[in-house]
DNA sequence: GTGGTCACG
DNA sequence: ACGTACGTGACCACT
């Protein structure tokens, strides 16, 4: 028999600072269970025991068996958020048939002790699972430890200890006995360390020893007159450093066997913690041989409704009306309909447009694609009403992948994938039902039904019909930037004395910072940081720098813009990029393959690259931008008379800002002192720091304080929107748009500093940046229902957060602009006006105006 | 897969 | 003593 002792208390402590903070949508803590979990199944695969303990550390009042009962009692205590998981693990644990070993006044180390010996006893061996190095003097024949450590598990067997260490596993006891330990709150010997310990125990094997012979040993005047002085404390030491044998737990190995699994009870704790991944893993490991988990699928199978299933036809879909509900999946061609008692199926591109055209109401977890297939086949989708996919977003925006299996799982409804393919559409009504409760509980229906749900319809006819790339220009763009880039290469080479890779920033700062002697600024993780602001100081300092900046601006354009661009270019000689509606934690939509809201603007060379994305024949583009939505956003939400003013007589917000914080009539106001005022704007909106503001304006810190004050003293209502923005963040464990839409923010109520800060500023920017966000969602809702409505022959193709694109025939143009604008502008009532700036021109470049 | 860097609002 | 404004996505180097 083989049995793994784990020290579980030193394991989750791996666990919870090696994986970052994560949390489940109730703001649950989640990190260290991840982690505890992942090493536990990455070695019981390697180990395979027979027999599993876990042992845990139990704080009780008094330490009995120890005659220094208090030796651990200035241990720091361990985070809030750490502690919290411990229950769990515990909990967890059990469900999955593992037991859980606790003893009152002994620590997990002497139950590992313990089980240790008694396995050994009984000619069993045993594994130590750990993070410390505590358990090393258990070693033996039969006991091997394994340290779990950041990156790998390295195994202890006595011959590994002896090659590290110099000296036998039961003489760690002695090597910490002078030593000593901090974290155990073992003193040692005052001045001894690890080197010297161990050099003195590899010379006579035994802390009783060294006294005996201290007088004949050869040892330095300093270290004789420590060790003289320590005696008593290197005895006391001794006692504390020895692990316990005989703890009183239970001694048979036998009992510790693996049991078998509450299958049911781990699932539904481990839906309730959102952490799916693990699920999956565990099931994966349990269906081998588990009968348990046979039932369990049964079970489940016997309590599904049973349906009729066949293939889909033409009459099938005829019979379909506009009061009937269907839930429909479809991916990869297939689709699957229920619709009433029976599921029909097809793959039939034909029927499927047919049914997705059919006037019944449709219900299904993700309407994008199935609109894609639509339009892209010169179709549409009628009826849908429900998709779940956005409405798991809106209840929970930090989660993942809105998939049928996690909802299902969240949101506890009936599905397994082991049912095969019509899981997902049998567990549609429920789940559908479900997240449509949750909606209206959370006050989240109408944000769902007028602005999610219909923008779906709009980012999947934005993606069909893309935006035309104008290839040839493209290509030349990248010769000339590939002829700049190696004549840069070579130059940055002959500075540089030698060939490396520009690219690489540990190259880089190698050749910068040691072999060129120039000062380092700042550190990172893995080296120096060569980032542009650490360059730009260095600017004057020797002539490689600009070099090496230029190149980093080039082979940017490069990589990404032109060859990550030209990957993209369809064979429509257009790109359909994707948007993603359920991805960013404060309602923004995100662009990918490519990404189109991140096309080079601020500076020149860049911006060229928006000469490539073009109007086709006989079109053109038309540009509208919110003027400072966020601003205006925030002085209608906070209700700041003054903003509102400036807003509504459209005057210069940041001018005015600057005469107040400035304290001077707006017609005094410097270019400086606007800029300024700008940038303590943008602060606001982002929760501001004086740090990062004196270094976004170039003053000091107490300057940029001072700023911050001026503003907020001006500015009240600002100050106490912000504040209460906070503290309702904090009651509730979410904030909220004037819109309704949610953003949970578990940071808030977290131990650790660093992070309660970033909770606060997330606290402070979801509501105004999110506002934003359905501002102009409600906008392109609006603006496409007009175009579509006034048949005009123009489309939206573009949204970059603040700004839409339109690209219109050249008869439809001027109508189309007037639409986007007025749309635009009054998407929603609100205190302040929100004004739109609109462009025309061929291509993106030109119609930016 | 992660970290560093840099493009955008 | 440390880290330092919100939200994204893509590319490269390196493990």
């Amino acid at each position: 028999m083989k049995l793994l002792a784990i020290d579980g208390n030193s394991i989750m402590n791996r666990a919870f600072y090696g994986v970052k903070m994560l949390t489940n949508s109730k703001g649950i803590f989640t990190n260290a269970l991840t982690g505890f979990m992942n090493i536990y199944l990455k070695e019981t695969a390697e180990i395979k025991p027979d027999c599993v303990a876990v042992a845990f550390d139990l704080r009780a009042p008094t330490f009995r068996h120890k005659a220094n009962a208090s030796y651990k009692a200035n241990r720091k205590g361990m985070p809030e958020e750490l502690a919290q998981q411990m229950p769990i693990i515990k909990k967890l644990l059990t469900l999955l048939g593992i037991r859980i070993v606790e003893c009152e006044g002994y620590e997990a180390d002497d139950i590992l002790g313990t089980l240790s010996k008694a396995a050994a006893d009984s000619s069993d061996s045993c594994v130590i699972l750990t993070g410390d190095r505590d358990s090393f003097q258990l070693v033996s024949d039969k006991v091997t430890v394994y340290l779990a450590g950041t990156r790998e598990t390295k195994i202890y067997t006595p011959e590994r200890i002896m090659e590290e260490y110099g000296v036998s596993p039961i003489q760690m006891i002695e090597v910490k006995a002078l030593m000593g330990d901090s974290s155990d709150n073992i003193s040692g010997v005052k001045g001894i360390g690890e080197k010297t310990a161990l050099s003195i125990i590899r010379q006579c094997g035994s802390v009783e020893k060294l006294y005996e012979d201290l007088n004949a040993l050869e040892l330095t005047p300093s270290v004789r007159k420590k060790l003289e002085s320590g005696r008593q404390d290197a005895f006391d030491s001794h006692f504390l450093a020895e692990i316990c044998l005989d703890a009183p737990v239970e001694r048979s190995v036998e009992f510790y066997k693996l049991g078998e699994p509450d299958v049911e009870g781990a699932k539904k704790l481990l839906a309730e913690l959102e952490m799916l991944r693990l699920m999956e893993r565990l099931e994966l490991t349990g269906k081998t041989g588990s009968s348990a988990d046979e039932n369990e699928v049964r079970l489940k199978l016997k309590d599904m409704p049973k349906y009729e299933v066949g293939t889909l036809s033409s009459e099938d879909i005829a019979g379909f009306s506009g009061d009937m509900t269907a839930s429909f999946v479809f991916s990869e061609g297939k689709l699957s309909v229920l619709c009433g008692d029976r599921i029909y199926t097809s793959e039939d591109a034909g029927l499927i447009l047919d049914f997705l055209g059919s006037p019944c109401k449709k219900i299904t977890f993700e309407g994008k694609t199935a609109y894609r297939f639509a339009f892209d086949s010169g179709r549409q989708l009628e009826g849908l009403t429900f998709a779940c996919d956005l409405a798991g977003y809106l209840l929970n925006s930090q989660s993942s992948e809105y998939t049928a299996e996690n909802l299902c799982l969240t949101y506890k409804v009936m599905y397994r994938s082991d049912m095969g393919e019509y899981a997902d559409v049998s567990s549609l009504p429920s789940l559908a039902e479900n997240l449509k409760m949750q909606l209206e509980q959370t006050e989240m229906l109408e944000l769902y039904n007028d602005v999610e749900l219909p923008l779906c319809e709009v980012l999947a006819s934005m993606e069909h019909y893309g935006v035309k790339a104008d290839t040839d220009g493209i290509k030349q763009f990248g010769e000339d930037l590939k002829e700049k880039i190696s004549a840069l290469t070579e130059e940055i080479y002959m500075y540089s004395g030698g060939e490396f890779n520009i690219s690489s920033p540990k190259q880089l700062g190698e050749v910068l910072f040691e072999k060129l002697g120039l000062p380092a600024k700042k550190k990172t993780k893995s080296g120096y940081s060569t980032n542009a602001e650490v360059l730009e100081s260095l600017a004057g300092k020797h002539p490689i720098i600009p070099l090496i900046l230029e190149y980093r601006t080039l082979t940017k354009l490069n990589s990404t813009y032109v060859d990550g661009l030209l990957k993209e270019i369809r064979a429509d000689g257009r790109v359909h990029s994707v948007f993603k509606q359920t991805e960013t934690r404060t309602g923004r939509i995100s662009s990918t393959e490519p990404n189109m809201q991140n096309i080079p603007v601020r500076k020149e060379i860049g911006r060229n690259m928006r000469k490539f994305f073009v109007a086709q024949e006989g079109f053109t583009l038309l540009d509208a931008d919110y003027s400072q939505i966020e601003l205006r956003v925030l002085a209608s939400v906070c209700g700041d008379k003054n903003m509102q003013a400036t807003f509504a007589e459209g005057r210069d917000i940041h001018t005015m800002t600057a005469s107040q914080v400035f304290d001077i009539p707006e017609d005094f106001v410097m270019p400086e002192m606007r800029s300024a005022a700008k940038a303590v704007n943008f602060g606001i909106i982002y929760g501001i720091g004086a740090f990062s503001l004196s270094k976004d304006i170039g003053v000091s810190v107490p300057e940029a304080k001072k700023y911050i004050q001026n503003y907020l003293d001006n500015f009240p209502k600002v100050s106490e929107f912000m504040e209460k923005t906070v503290s309702d963040g904090l009651k509730n464990g979410y904030v909220t748009t004037i819109f309704g839409r949610r953003r949970y923010i578990p940071e808030l109520s977290a131990s650790n500093k660093v992070m309660q800060a970033f909770g606060k500023r997330a606290a402070m920017n979801a509501p105004i940046q999110g506002a934003a966000a359905d501002i102009i969602k409600i906008a392109m809702v609006k603006v496409y229902r007009r175009l579509r409505s006034e048949k005009l022959d123009a489309r939206l193709i573009l949204q970059v957060h603040d700004e839409l694109i339109i690209e219109a025939s050249l008869s439809d143009k001027d109508r189309a602009a007037e639409i986007l604008k007025e749309e635009m502008e009054n998407a929603v009532r609100l205190s302040v006006p929100f004004t739109v700036d609109v462009g025309e021109g061929q291509s993106w470049y030109e119609a930016k105006s």
